[in-house]
DNA sequence: ATGCTCCTGCGAA
DNA sequence: CTAACGTTCGCAGGAGCAT
């Protein structure tokens, strides 16, 4: 029964680190989008407080102070050495659940259970020799017991040498660790969940895993309760292999400074909805309703707040960029309000299926149909053979003013010659 | 009473 | 000098509506 939780360190640094060894050992922060706040840091940056997600402009201080260097996000680079990674790691069980862009699951249930800390070993050894990624490794008999297993190897709270297995631990041991370590850290808990918890002297992960289940189910949902029966060791979260499409997809940005005229904000959905279109044909999957949504600033207390979404069905199901952009932009209009501060736009393509089983309306017979799958499959070759938006429609614009720059990205040594 | 869509909130990385 | 706060996904559950 026992999985493996396998999880880079730090690992957006440590992809930067890889390709600028200047920055081993330094105080490192990877900044989000826009350079808005820390979705990355290094040990160095960590053991100052400063903690994820935190505003750039607001540790800026800090950061002078102790000689931090940020960088701006590169998600080419990331994307790459995780996928290296995930090959790497996937040598070591036949079954793998990619679950992030930095970690995943392997059922290790057809190995010695008396040698899995030996393979936790190897494991990391091998993804730091063959990739150059640091990796910790946590093993446990549940998707959630191996997370925490994985909180602790990262800790040093248990096992050695960034590889911790909970099967080496009796109960009265497992009890005195879980009593130790904030339920917060429970995959599933977040913060409403923790202060909730916290009301009904639930603080610790003990704490909850010798709760009710019954009493939970009553004041919670049925996800809590599969949480706790799988920190008892009760299965209840499934391995999922690759392969299921996903259901939705979302594109969305703020915006460097806000904007407020039609023309801009439809120039940003347009070119969203055309992002979102490409990720749609790449997973041969066809969207019945999309959502456009405008936002205005929520950090601004002394601004006018707004925020509105609209579903637009459509009549058909449908993969093609330019009717999903008409969509979108006749969506906007109903939800546009001249003369407000917009920080962010977005798109979100719901209701998805596989192509294949689409119905055809009596409007497009199989020509029409043939033409326009064509036509996107020529626009897509053309930008993957020459570069992004190379080919793409004229609502996208030319100027586009409202994007972002990005002050201090590193090269894309992985993916760009 | 039942089932659907839309929308919001929460949690995760 | 000032102002500068991410993105994408899934699930749960309530509101509103139709049957």
């Amino acid at each position: 029964m026992p999985i493996a939780l396998i999880d880079c360190n730090n690992f957006f640094v440590s992809c930067e680190r890889m390709f600028n060894p200047e920055l081993e050992g330094k105080p490192v922060v990877v900044l989000s989008n826009n350079d808005g706040c820390a979705v990355a840091r290094s040990n160095e940056v960590k053991a100052l407080g400063i903690k994820m997600g935190e505003p750039w402009f607001r540790m800026k201080d800090i950061a002078k102070q102790h000689g931090i260097i940020a960088l701006s996000s590169n998600y080419a680079l990331y994307g790459d050495l995780s996928a290296r990674v995930m090959t790497a790691l996937a040598e070591f069980s036949p079954q793998q659940e990619v679950y992030s862009i930095d970690e995943c699951f392997l059922d290790l249930s057809s190995f010695d259970p008396d040698t899995l800390s030996d393979y936790g070993q190897k494991i990391r050894e091998t993804v730091k020799r063959n990739v150059g990624i640091p990796v910790c490794v946590g093993i446990a008999d549940t998707k959630t017991l191996a997370k925490l297993a994985n909180y602790c190897a990262k800790k040093g709270l248990a096992g050695k040498n960034g590889v911790c297995d909970f099967g080496l631990l009796n109960d009265k041991q497992c009890s005195e660790l879980f009593a130790s370590i904030p339920v917060g850290e429970v995959w599933g808990v977040g913060r409403k969940m923790t202060e909730s918890l916290a009301k009904l002297k639930i603080t610790t992960v003990e704490d909850l895993r010798c709760a009710s289940p019954e009493y939970l189910r009553q004041q919670f949902s049925i996800v809590l309760v599969r949480t706790v029966n799988e920190l008892n060791g009760i299965p209840c979260i499934e391995l999922e292999e690759a392969g299921t499409p996903r259901q939705q997809i979302m594109v969305s940005r703020s915006f460097p400074a806000p904007i407020s005229a039609l023309d801009d904000l439809s120039e940003s959905v347009a070119c969203y909805t055309t992002r979102a279109a490409e990720k749609l044909r790449r997973d041969a999957s066809v969207a019945t309703s999309l959502c456009v949504f405008i936002q205005a600033n929520p950090f601004k207390e002394n601004e006018e707040q707004y925020s509105r979404s609209l579903v637009v069905p459509l009549i058909q199901p449908t993969d093609h960029t330019g009717r999903l952009v008409n969509a979108a932009l006749s969506g906007l209009k109903s939800i546009y309000k001249p003369a407000l501060r917009y920080k962010k736009s977005g798109v979100l393509l719901m209701g998805l299926h596989e192509k294949g089983a689409s119905q055809r309306t009596l409007f497009d017979g199989p020509a029409e149909q043939s033409r326009s799958d064509k036509m996107m499959y020529v626009m897509d070759m053309i930008n993957q053979k020459i570069g992004k938006d190379s080919a793409t429609v004229g609502a996208n614009g030319t100027r586009q003013q409202w994007a972002m720059p990005k002050e201090q990205k590193s090269s894309s040594y992985t993916t760009v010659w």
